[in-house]
DNA sequence: ACCTCAGTGGTAGTCACTACCATGTCGGTA
DNA sequence: TACCGACATGGTAGTGACTACCACTGAGGT
């Protein structure tokens, strides 16, 4: 069984790399991003820094990795092509804000939550995080204008597409920044809906 | 007269970062970004590696730095503060846009403004330049919600000028990133406009 | 003539990151 | 059961960005 063999394998390299993961934001926090290295982690998380960098290519991306921007960018390109972009977006930056915060019965912050929160404080705080993490923004906004395909051919329809989806990721940074300066108290999916309808009035939202 | 003493060092100091940074782009140009180092920029300008450091704290601002970014500040924030933020941003950033990139009476690009474009168009190729350029977009952007001062106190005017400021910049990038593709054929302030209605609509701009 | 100090150069070191090669170990196969 | 292959990992040696510390020089101002 072929798929068995890559599945434990992936499984194995998977709980490696959340390990990885978890002691350099633990260690990034206690003593600041700067003053930690590499091996420090590596050492943290019993493994060579080499394993280090084999799963994260670079030392951002210890805290910048993650998978919830390939499945927003996944959810925004599947919703229907018919809607409105900015309704589109929105409504993806607001379902997955909800999922990844709070759980449904308790309302409080999930485990998930609470390292998304660490995670962020970092980015905002470390300017070569919050370069990096911008990047990766830009990165998705270009995807999001690319998915659109040739309906921004033209200079205006691309410059209109521009603003919409750079709008909609400011909207979304501006909540992320709001809710960790707010140290998670605040409900994230409630913040995006705010921030959105800050930047284009209140027709953007469902029901 | 310590004040022509100061005056003549500070040409001097001037003129050294200028050469160091005009060698920098044209080898970066030439060879990229990556394949060229520190050392060579200095080699190239008859510098030493530690003279290079003393003029740009980083490789990355032999490409960024320029007096552009705070000139735009200050004519923001020298603006009547009575008008429309939008308005005021969006005025500043046509009429540096008219000045940076054309003379007056040919009509042809500045070498300031072919300067500009070699510089942005590795802004946008390389990565750890796009990252950094990012962020201090995104510095310039909290320098402008700033200078409104207690106007944005309040949660939901903080979003309101963050998306504001944020579509403003992103207008300003997505023409410059368009004006870079075309080779500063076009005419930047032209497509600054462009941006800027495409965002928020005709009432922009003055006239 | 002397002093000051900004601008510059040299040396040695840290750290992020890479290339290349060696090892082990686990899953599938004869 | 004995073998094989492939992937995850470790080691070593290097490059390049950047810093800390100290020394020199030359152009002001007294």
């Amino acid at each position: 069984m072929p798929d068995q063999h890559s599945t434990l394998r992936a499984q194995r390299r998977a709980e490696t790399q959340r390990a990885i993961q978890a002691h350099a934001v633990r260690l990034f926090v206690e003593r600041g991003y700067d003053a930690t290295t590499v091996i420090d982690v590596a050492e943290a998380a019993g493994v060579s820094p080499m394993t280090v960098y084999r799963h994260f290519p670079t030392k951002e991306d210890l805290v910048l990795v993650d998978q919830y921007g390939r499945l927003l960018a996944e959810r925004i390109t599947a919703s229907p092509a018919a809607r409105p972009l900015v309704r589109r977006v929105g409504n993806a930056l607001v379902d997955s804000a909800t999922a990844l915060t709070r759980s449904g019965t308790t309302g409080d912050l999930t485990p998930e939550g609470r390292f998304l929160l660490a995670r962020l404080r970092l980015m905002i705080s470390t300017p070569a995080l919050r370069a990096k993490h911008l990047d990766n923004q830009y990165a998705l906004q270009q995807a999001i204008v690319g998915a659109l395909g040739e309906e921004a051919a033209e200079p205006d329809a691309a410059f209109h597409a521009q603003a919409a989806a750079s709008a909609c990721l400011a909207a979304m940074h501006t909540a992320l920044v709001r809710w960790a300066e707010d140290e998670g108290r605040a409900d994230l999916a409630d913040l995006v809906r705010k921030a959105l309808v800050a930047a284009f009035g209140d027709g953007i939202l469902d029901g």
